[in-house]
DNA sequence: CCATTCTCTACCGACAATATCACTAGGTAATGC
DNA sequence: ATGTTACCTAGTGATATAAGTAATAGAGAATGC
């Protein structure tokens, strides 16, 4: 079963629980085995942390942030039950700070709470912190009373105060001030720091509630709901052409007034010579750049354009939803003037006036539940709820609610308070109508998550929002050249902890359901009997299910009479899923880096506080700094628009044709009349071939739709973007592979995403550049299996029609381009070639933007040849010069033929030893006979190179049969009925053909396979684990514990995550959602961890290989990737080769899987491993002996003591008490572990079990002979009897310690031959 | 005939471990004069026999019924010696290997003439063809099912008519078939069984350890247990099942008779059914919304009288009244059906 | 403990099933002393 | 004030859902006699 997964729930919460649970771990006996390996152990949380806390805590900072501190109290209290000491305390502080803040004069009151906390809870320490706080309390108290500090201060002591004074995020400075001169310090006792600090009386660093220039106060909030109020209409009067795209306008709509922009645009234009328009919609800031040609003067413009996004950058995050909601209302108040007439009627020209009118609707019922809300917050539990608050809410003539009703609305109240209301119907519309636009089935769980998360974000921006406040306007008055990022990244972190999965679904579900039951429309039907047309008005949405297969879903389905107006137009995008008009905020730890406003991991996890815990421990031993350093190389290389481009790929989408792989337009819901329905009593086969055919248009017509809404995503990002320099900020995946954050519009998409993106700088081609511009435009043609002299005469030769098409791509003469392999990056790269041909200073000279791609051929192969120095597999992959590149799939192709020919003449051989008897010969000898003959005609490159392409990642036979038979469906010609066994046939052969070319990749392979199957399988001897398994019903399992994890060369901890996941329910008004609960133990998946280490391995490598690149080619060259694809200007792909090689090289230097077995040895040096061995051994006689202590100790009064084979989890149990009966394990660490090797290693089964065997193949195979009386009762007789071979155990089960067997033996291969091999990377 | 059944008792593999089969000739004799097939012999009723495994049950059914043709369809291997052995020398008793889940299998007979039976109105009960099938195997819930909706579209064989079926399935599948409204099994496919099937419970076994879980787990339920009013009609006391089924698993032997009951608005019958008995515990002025947009506030004031009550206890007869007020609702959904969607393979990209 | 039956089938980015019920543990209210 | 019991609740695990499996194969895990 699958069920949500919260990503963002492990993000902070979790890692927090990790912290503490490794501190714990540490000192127990879970100290992790080696400093340097690593790492907690992932061990089910089990006592201290659950669902609860995490509501606990989350409900506090909400509390807080409302200053109910009755409630936080209660809180804090109930938090000492089910959390650790280090998080009370934190608690504690959080409550401490806000109440000072807030009542800054009620300083014994600080005290006296404070006391009476340390007697109710004895569990609780205050810490540095605590004590700051409490010293900032006394020096609050100074002008009217000093006992205060007087108190503090003795308490205190002088070394504990001096600490404290000298870390200087504890305190602020006019605090620290006045405890020194109070306290009469010698100032030469701090720090040196801290004594600057004093002496340039630094204004404090805290946050001060300033309001954002920006921010729009609350009269507009006011005057929104008001549709007549237009007295702010001309001051938010948008751009002229508001249908260009809605974050044109969040870009630049929202700045209009900023005086410090104006300013900033006006110098840029002087630098450029460009005209000044007050107009942002006018400006392309890649235009001016380029007129620029004073070197110096482009620094200059790049330094005020960076200062100038920085600020538009933080806009665009953090004011969205105001942006959309005012489009909306002036929208609806222009119609409104315009057209009286149809004022009630859907405008359809128009979705901003229907958004409004729902938003108007959608309003009273989120005021009403505020209201409620508001009853309910300052009540610290349910139960305390005055009767009088309950007699209201539960008045049938009022709010109406019953009982459980108020119980559930109590446990969100709270949260629903600290938003802007006016948001939230935005907020929500906006995601349903983003989702609308994305899948063509709305399924109402992600909804409720995507709505409930982004009123969890709009807190949290506005959490954000004040503290940066807060510094901006503090360096603005320091007058600081620029806001230099580095600056805001010292900002102390607002530790704030993310809401639980409830919180969310339930908001989520709460907005979703007040949404669809006030958004309406006007409808139209018929009546089944009149005939005639009805027309009423219907909800516009409405909840329901749908059967998936046999299991069933909540959806959100739209009234049919909406005719997709919602689509395509005017959609608001999340500005945290765009690229960043800014340089990224640079990683320097795992959770900050990305966007400014976001908390971002570092690791794309789906909830997996152990791949979580790892980094962060990786990440506080500093060992991360070369994966940051790389990705910031990735971070801040500058992209803009490629202008030809779009303007030709906007032409395509306008004609709303299908046009090479851009899709036509299509409807949301397909015509389905004509597919002639069969009739009603029609054979049930017809009727099943009815609903599929229906099925597949409908699902084909939804893939078109929504290849259709992602283009139009991407098309409406790259028209906001045309002429802005921008970023695009990455992360990780758990391997350590980069991808942008920017999930729509990337480097990493498709053609046509990849051809509408070119590099914001600029680079001269010099003497290489146009050879490297034409070798460019030859590989995306596909002509890349040829030497570079070959492929650069291919360019040579098609000159001419480079030229054409460049000139007049769209003309139907010049259709040369569309046979590329990316024909829209090879129409960008013959549009570059004219331009730098027509360069009248020459193509040296001609300025490039154009990304040039190396890629690796066939890069996971390359890393197992160079891991096994496979001396014939590197040259198969390119890692030795030759001439002319290999061609991996060619070669295999060719042994395949070798073999299908070899069974062609054995099927000749075959015909004539059959000769006559044909007919009657079996299905499958004919099929022998045929197959090959059918096949070897067809066999092509294309046909083996998926899965060739695919064997890497652990493709198994019927993988590798369908990709096949997908191919030979391709074929016009070839026999339907025959596809499905040929591919079978080819299959078989190509594998085994990988196999044969690679032998020594897949010895790697199959080692790594063993290597996780044996970590899976392994178990950990601890009590709290297996109480754990005996406390549940189940069967106790206790292996599948540990997760395959290992250190990638530049230390990034790698954490396998498949794990068989528990769900649990959360009950919404709407229905059910089912998330994973990260909380319970969740044991991992065999199957996958083994089946996946292999791939998931090499591309570890292949992730450091370019992240080493990417490092080694900072400040030197631009550089971009993807994965295994490199890229970089035209005029320096040579450095970029000669730098990769190198890299290359450093990198298999050592011999990995030597190391990564060395780290499996130390991590799990503490697992035992569950093995058979005969029971006549020696070893086996010694342990017999203890496992009989064991039974004696275990068994029932009754039972008489007999040895018997124990099962795991009684193994385990032993070494549990060992002290009892002795450990059977230790016993095992004496022996010589070679001879233990063998030991298992010898087939425990003897002849006895072979005639089972013969037994079984009888059963099934040859039942049909049991023609004579006898021989069935006899077998009858003896089924019984079956076991008396296997009564005496010829093997018994033991535990022995962890043990990796010897690694394959390294090739002969010199890696250091990569770095003149020409065609490695090209 | 008897005789020769004797020799098939040898055709069953002895390792299987689920499913029934009859090796007691006597209990198909009984079970068919329990059922009045007896009286059925004058007609020479073709029957059907699915899944017939080593042939007893159909030994003795075709003793009984003498039928002009008696089809034995049976794809295993393993059995075919066994009922090629059955069939030999007898010309109105055929066997054939094509597998009885494939549709395409019953239009064979039809086109090659096995299978020649008169269409008869759906006043009277088909008196001369007979389906009989063991579905006590993995996929035999499914097949049930497609023939409940065979009955209510009156495709395939019940397009001749109200056709005896006469199935071996697992005891679970039959209460889930057969429960009542407001009984602990009551499900979508008991509502379209009670629409349109009658039925006679034959045999219902449970092994001693399954009847004990079953009677703890209705004592435990607050709904009413369908057992309460399923009385086979042979008793377990009056069958030795240890020596009568090799396999000790529990089975149920119902026989379906289609019902003279003809709906109209399938399309919306099917509609409204499955998505109310989605959530079948909640009551229609909640359910009704999974309808279609608005169905709510333009149906609800129709029926006023249901409004509270769940589908879960809703009489065949009180779904027909919502199906009715939906088919004449302007404002239904234009297109009755739901399409899944399965989850897209990774295509290579190149 | 071994034989039968079930499950799954290419890595990552990625994106997902729900309703309902019986049972249990743990708490609260009620009641009796 | 304290013990006991009935009652209530939330949480958990189990089970059913729909109703073609269009074909095939082989390994490994789970199940159960």
């Amino acid at each position: 079963m699958v069920a949500r997964r919260f990503r963002y729930l492990a993000a902070s919460n979790a890692a927090r629980i990790w912290q503490g649970r490794l501190a714990s771990t540490m000192t127990s006996s879970y100290r992790a085995p080696m400093a340097n390996v690593s790492t907690p152990r992932y061990k089910a949380p089990i006592h201290l942390f659950d669902n609860n806390r995490n509501h606990t805590w989350t409900l506090l900072e909400a509390c807080l942030d409302l200053n109910n501190f009755k409630r936080a109290e209660s809180l804090i209290l109930a938090l000492e039950n089910i959390t650790q000491s280090s998080d009370l305390t934190m608690a504690v502080n959080m409550y401490l700070r806000k109440f000072i803040d807030t009542n800054p004069d009620r300083n014994q009151d600080v005290v006296d709470w404070l006391q009476l906390i340390k007697l109710k809870m004895p569990n609780f320490e205050p810490n540095e912190v605590t004590d700051a706080l409490m010293l900032r309390n006394a020096c609050l108290a100074l002008p009217r009373s000093h006992s205060l500090l007087t108190k503090a201060l003795s308490t205190l002591g002088k070394p504990k105060l001096i600490s404290i004074l000298n870390q200087r995020e504890l305190l602020d400075v006019e605090t620290v001030k006045q405890v020194v001169e109070y306290s009469q310090l010698d100032i030469q006792e701090l720090s040196t720091p801290i004594q600057q600090l004093l002496q340039d009386d630094m204004s404090p660093l805290e946050s001060t509630e300033i309001e954002d220039t920006n921010t729009v106060n609350d009269d507009e909030i006011v005057n929104i709901s008001d549709p007549i109020a237009k007295n702010d209409a001309d001051t938010l009067t948008p751009t002229s052409s508001i249908g260009l795209a809605s974050i044109r306008y969040a870009l630049k709509g929202l700045e209009l007034n900023d005086n410090n922009e104006d300013h900033d645009i006006l110098k840029l234009c002087a630098l450029s010579n460009t005209p000044y328009s007050h107009n942002l919609e006018d400006i392309n800031f890649f235009e001016m750049y380029q007129k620029i040609e004073n070197p110096e003067d482009r620094k200059q413009f790049d330094a005020i354009l960076e200062k100038l996004n920085i600020r538009r950058q933080q806009t665009l995050e953090t004011k969205g939803l105001e942006a959309a909601r005012m489009r909306w209302k002036y929208t609806f108040q222009r119609l409104v003037k315009l057209d009286q007439k149809s004022d009630a009627n859907i405008s359809l020209h128009s979705t901003d006036k229907l958004k409004w009118e729902w938003f108007q609707a959608m309003m009273p019922l989120v005021r009403k539940e505020i209201e409620i809300a508001k009853l309910l917050a300052p009540f610290p539990e349910f139960n305390k709820i005055s009767t009088s608050v309950l007699d209201v809410l539960t008045d049938k003539n009022g709010y109406n609610l019953t009982r459980s009703e108020v119980k559930y609305k109590f446990f969100y109240a709270p949260f629903l308070l600290l938003v802007n209301p006016e948001n939230l119907p935005a907020l929500t519309m906006n995601e349903l109508i983003r989702l609308h636009n994305q899948e063509f089935t709305l399924k109402s769980t992600i909804l409720m998550e995507r709505i409930g998360k982004n009123v969890e974000k709009e807190y949290q921006l506005g959490q954000q929002k004040k503290s940066i406040a807060g510094i901006k306007t503090e360096e603005a008055s320091k007058d600081a050249v620029d806001l230099n990022p580095k600056d805001i990244e010292t900002l102390p972190a607002i530790p704030h902890a993310k809401w639980d999965p409830e919180t969310i679904l339930r908001i989520g579900s709460l907005l979703l359901k007040m949404f669809i039951s006030s958004a309406r429309i006007r409808v139209s039907g018929k009546d089944p009997i009149t005939g005639l047309e009805v027309k009423s008005t219907a909800p516009a949405f409405y909840h329901t299910y749908k059967y998936q297969m046999s299991t069933k879903i909540g959806i959100i389905k739209c009234n049919p009479n909406m005719n997709d107006i919602l689509i395509g137009e005017n959609q608001t995008i999340n500005p945290q899923q765009l690229p960043m008009l800014c340089k990224p905020k640079p990683w320097t730890s795992w959770n900050s880096g990305g966007y400014w406003y976001a908390n971002t991991s570092i690791i794309r996890t789906n909830n997996c506080p152990e791949q979580e815990a790892y980094i962060d421990v990786a990440s506080s031993r500093n060992q991360l700094n070369a994966v940051y350093e790389g990705l910031n190389v990735l971070n801040d290389t500058s992209w803009t628009v490629n202008k030809n481009m779009l303007q030709l790929i906007s032409k395509i989408w306008n004609s709303k044709e299908t046009f090479i792989d851009i899709p036509a337009h299509v409807e949301a819901m397909p015509d389905l009349s004509s597919i002639p329905k069969p009739a009603r009593d029609c054979d049930p086969a017809a009727l099943r071939d009815y609903r599929r055919k229906c099925r597949e248009v409908v699902l084909k017509n939804g893939s078109l739709y929504s290849q259709r809404c992602d283009l139009n995503y991407k098309l409406d990002i790259a028209r906001a973007l045309l002429g802005e320099k921008f970023y695009m900020p990455h992360n990780l995946d758990f391997r350590g592979r980069a991808y942008p954050l920017s999930p729509h519009f990337n480097h990493l998409g498709n053609d046509v995403s990849r051809s509408l993106l070119i590099f914001w700088e600029g680079k001269k081609l010099g003497p290489n550049g146009l050879w490297w511009l034409k070798l460019h435009l030859a590989n995306l043609f596909g002509v890349n299996k040829s030497n570079y002299a070959e492929r650069i005469s291919f360019v040579d030769t098609n000159i001419e029609k480079v030229i054409q098409c460049a000139e007049d791509p769209l003309n139907k003469n010049n259709s040369w381009w569309k046979t590329a392999d990316a024909p829209f990056q090879a129409l960008a790269a013959c549009i570059e070639i004219r331009e730098a041909l027509n360069c009248p200073q020459g193509h040296e000279n001609y300025i490039s933007h154009l990304a040039v791609h190396q890629d690796g051929s066939c890069n996971g192969l390359q890393h197992y040849a160079a891991l096994g120095g496979d001396v014939e597999g590197a040259r198969e992959v390119n890692l030795e010069r030759a001439d002319k590149p290999q061609d991996v799939y060619s070669r295999v192709l060719e042994i395949v033929k070798q073999k299908v020919a070899k069974d062609i003449i054995k099927g000749q051989a075959l015909e004539k030893e059959l000769e006559g008897k044909l007919t009657s010969a079996s299905q499958n000898i004919k099929a022998q006979i045929e197959i090959p003959n059918l096949v070897s005609p067809i066999l092509t490159r294309k046909i083996v190179k998926q899965t060739v392409m695919t064997n890497v990642y652990g493709v198994t036979f019927v993988g590798a049969r369908e990709q096949i038979s997908n191919r030979l469906a391709d074929l016009p010609d070839f026999p339907k009925n025959k596809i499905f066994s040929s591919s079978a046939y080819l299959a078989k052969h190509v594998l085994n053909s990988v196999r044969e070319l690679f032998e020594s990749a897949h010895e790697i392979q199959d080692w790594l396979g063993m290597a996780a199957k044996r970590i899976c399988n392994a178990v950990v001897i601890d009590k709290e684990l297996s109480e754990n398994y005996k406390s549940k019903k189940s069967k106790p399992k206790v292996s599948s514990v540990s997760a395959v994890i290992w250190t990638n060369p530049l230390g990034l901890p790698i954490v396998q995550p498949y794990r068989e996941s528990k769900t649990r329910a959360v009950t919404t008004e709407m229905q059910n959602v089912y998330i994973v609960d990260p909380y319970s133990f969740q044991p991992v998946n065999t199957r996958k961890q083994r089946t996946a280490l292999p791939p998931n391995y090499v591309h570890s490598l292949d992730a450091s290989h370019m992240l080493m690149t990417a490092r080694a080619c900072a400040n030197r060259i631009t550089f971009a990737s993807v994965h295994d694809s490199y890229w970089t200007h035209a005029s320096d792909v040579d450095c970029l080769n000669k730098t990769l090689r190198e890299k290359f090289v450093e990198l298999h230097s050592t011999y990995l899987i030597e190391q990564l077995r060395n780290e499996f040895l130390q991590r799990y040096a503490d697992h035992l491993e569950i093995v058979r061995i005969p029971a006549d051994c020696d070893l086996a006689m010694e342990i017999k002996e203890v496992h009989l202590k064991y039974i004696a100790l275990t068994k029932e009064k009754s039972s008489k003591t007999k040895l018997r084979i124990l099962t795991a989890s009684e193994l385990v149990d032993l070494e549990l008490r060992k002290d009892k009966v002795g450990s059977a394990v230790d016993i095992v660490r004496n022996y010589d572990r070679a001879k233990l090797e063998q030991l298992c290693a010898e087939p425990t089964k003897s002849s006895g079990s072979q005639k089972q065997k013969s037994l079984k193949t009888k059963s099934e195979e040859e039942f049909n002979d049991f023609t004579n009386e006898e021989e069935f009762s006899d077998s009858l007789d003896h089924s019984a009897n079956a076991s008396v071979s296997s009564s005496k155990a010829r093997s018994i089960q033991i535990l022995v310690p962890f043990y990796m067997p010897p690694i394959p033996k390294r090739g002969s291969f010199d890696v250091r031959k990569v770095l003149d091999s020409p065609y490695f990377f090209s | 005939m008897q005789n020769r059944t004797l020799e098939c008792r040898k055709f069953f593999p002895r390792f299987r471990k689920t499913g029934v089969t009859l090796l007691n000739y006597d209990l198909g004799k009984k079970i068919s004069s329990k059922l009045g097939y007896d009286k059925l012999t004058s007609f020479h009723p073709t029957v059907v026999d699915a899944y017939p495994e080593c042939g007893v049950f159909s030994a003795s059914l075709n003793s009984t019924l003498q039928p002009k043709k008696h089809i034995l369809m049976e794809p295993l291997k393993m059995y075919s010696k066994g009922l090629q052995f059955l069939v030999q020398d007898n010309p109105k008793l055929m066997y054939t290997s094509n597998d009885p889940y494939d549709w395409t299998s019953f239009k064979e007979l039809e086109e090659k003439g096995y299978l020649k039976e008169p269409v008869v109105p759906y006043s009277d009960v088909h008196p001369s063809l007979i389906y009989t099938a063991n579905l006590v195997h993995t996929h035999g819930e499914q097949l049930v099912a497609q023939y409940l909706n065979c009955m209510l579209r009156r495709s395939w064989l019940f397009k001749y008519g109200r056709v005896r079926t006469l199935l071996w399935m697992n005891p679970k599948t039959a209460l889930k078939i057969l429960a009542s409204p407001g009984y602990q099994n009551r499900a979508r496919i008991s509502c379209i069984r009670e629409a349109v099937a009658d039925y006679r419970v034959v045999i219902f076994h449970e092994s001693p350890e399954s009847q004990a879980k079953a009677k703890a787990k209705a004592a435990a339920s607050r709904f009413q247990n369908e057992r309460e009013y399923l009385t086979p009609l042979i008793p377990d006391s009056e069958i030795d099942f240890e020596k009568d089924f090799p396999y000790q698993n529990d089975f149920a032997l119902i026989e379906l008779i289609p019902r003279d009951n003809y709906i109209e608005n399938l399309d919306e019958f099917e509609y409204v059914v499955t998505h109310l008995m989605m959530r079948m515990k909640v009551p229609l002025r909640v359910g009704l919304e999974y309808l279609g947009a608005g169905a709510l506030e333009d149906l609800a004031p129709k029926l006023p009288h249901l409004i509270n009550k769940t589908p879960f206890n809703m009489s065949h007869d009180e779904i027909m009244q919502i199906v009715e007020v939906f088919t004449l609702w302007p404002f239904k959904p234009k297109l009755l059906l739901d399409f899944y969607e399965e989850s897209l393979l990774a295509l290579g990209n190149n």
